[in-house]
DNA sequence: GATGAATGAGGGTTCATTCAT
DNA sequence: AATGAATGAACCCTCATTCAT
């Protein structure tokens, strides 16, 4: 349980990670300063070195939290009660209504040699396994059950994701459809892959 | 008709767009230098002056370059006697084979408005739309002829696209799958979507 | 009124600017790196920069702080109780020492054309004409009154200037004269071209 | 007596060196490039190497014969039976004219210290010195007769050549005078620290 | 905790100069 | 004689990072 100065410090940090996830979502990495990032949040960047020990730990801290909250939506699907082909559908639908929300495609969309070496791109790396592992295991127990097709679980997981992050590219909130609806469309196609009619 | 020495410089001009292009590719635009760029090549910085203006030029030039072989390829196809069918799932292998070949997502995988304003923005957009319209005139045949569902034509195109260029996010040559045969996989499971049995 | 922390800020402002004003006096505006200008006051590049947008913003500054002074001093004079002959020759006297002290010859003695445009041209161009009307205001007067001849004031002004600014060029502070006794000389020469005896 | 070749080498040598004077007018020293110079006169730079050794050569040829011509000009006045009044002023008014007509301050108006240097600079302020002593040697003469004030020569000559050189800072085509009439006021106006009634 | 200030490394760009053709 | 091409040094400027207060 954390003390009120350490939950003050850990809301702070929260900001900071989403400042930054937001200034990268639009102007992308090494065009984002940190003097972007702090001045978004009213605060000078000499403080954000407070919190964090440097723009690459920033940038980890917020991957990593990107990550992790994909996961963690992965996982609440998982416990639903719902079908396989259910389960696959809605875990399209809110990583696309995640990715649009956050306005960020940072989270899988890039390669994360380009910006992690050593621990970090290890760390990196498992997170998105772990999280590409939990779609490989829907598609595969779709496969067992025989509701799926059965098709190469990696080609098509990476299509699905590819498709999927692709949205933040051209979904626009003046346009036609919902954030809802698109996400909601856009998964409903995909699912034309898999499952069995 | 070209003489020698316009010859050469074209081939130059091409040699350093394609340097360009695969640096970035590698290491994204910011973190490339126009001295990665040049000495990829075996010259120095200042040679590359010569031939474009600044490196938002030589973005630019790049970019273009891209997106106009892409619409010669599939202008290409769609002179060639092949059912509607057939011409995506070519158009889409031959899109995926191109990717990986020239090791750059560059081409529609990101926002142009990060990088480009202006007349140049419009250029690289008015390139972009010719692209994706005439992929959406072939679903749109297909939907007419009835060889395709009755899609929504921009979700579609926007999921293919998305799917193809994530391909150079995961795809590794010392993988299972030669390169050809991978984008002959993709095709197919994404002709799935669309095409009627 | 400014806090203490201001008033630091302002002197360092103050301080790059006399720097400035003085490196460009020796070598040249372009001659004049933003290092020469920094290392003259034991600082770094980078610090400059930190107090002005870029080396234009600077040369900008400068000009402005040179002319703003001029007019001062001009004002002050005016304020005096001197006939109209001995404002003009105090004039004369302190825009010459003036420049000899300041050791440039920057303030009016440049094409603005060359240096500026837009908004900063405008203000430069419009404290030069500021300077010059109150000059031009004291010649009208001096004719007004019949201490002066009936010159062409543009003409006469420019001439005094010329030849004021000049010194610059010429003195040397080794020489015969001092720096006061060259100007006091100067200005009591040049009272010949209008005032009568 | 030159070739027909030799004659054509020094017509291009003039040419550059008129072509270096007018940009250098325009632009000053270092923002004029050899790129300007060549292309004024529809050349590459690469041929202007072919006549001048560097651009500091190429400056120092100009300024040379800048200086060169200006001497040529009061040598052929003295020979004119005039006064020595009358002398004094058509030299203002010629040097006047001439600086209007090349558009070109550079003559006397900067500090060789900050182009020249070695024997360079020694040549360019002998030029200048040979230019100084004759205008001074006129105003002697004109004392010795009496027909002058008993003024101190060296400031009265930087005065006069400050006020002539300063013309070209502030006189426009569009104004009010004709060159020659501006000329001729400006000599007249000089005149009066010097000459008698 | 926060911030104003300073720093230095690095990258984009210009341009005088050279040279092969 | 002329020029297209290449080079490298120098310069402007940005920005992550540090630190005293």
């Amino acid at each position: 349980m954390l003390s009120l100065r350490e939950q003050k410090t850990q809301k702070k940090k929260d900001d900071i990670v989403q400042s930054a996830l937001q200034m990268i979502a639009e102007k992308g990495y090494h065009a984002t300063t940190m003097e972007d990032i702090a001045s978004n949040l009213l605060m000078t960047k000499g403080s954000v070195y407070y919190y964090f020990k440097n723009k690459q730990d920033l940038l980890f801290q917020s991957q990593k939290s990107l990550l992790e909250q994909s996961i963690r939506n992965i996982d609440d699907i998982m416990q639903k009660h719902l079908t396989t082909a259910e389960k696959l559908e809605e875990t399209m639908a809110q990583h696309t209504d995640y990715l649009i929300t956050e306005r960020t495609g940072f989270g899988m969309g890039l390669r994360p040699e380009q910006f992690f070496e050593g621990g970090q791109l290890k760390d990196i790396i498992d997170l998105r396994d772990t999280y590409s592992s939990k779609i490989d295991s829907l598609i595969a127990i779709g496969i067992e059950e025989g509701s799926f097709h059965d098709v190469d679980i990696t080609i098509v997981r990476n299509i699905i994701v590819g498709a999927m992050n692709y949205v933040i590219e051209w979904y626009s909130p003046e346009g036609t459809w919902s954030q809802a609806t698109l996400a909601r469309s856009i998964s409903s196609y995909l699912k034309l892959i898999l499952v069995k009619d």
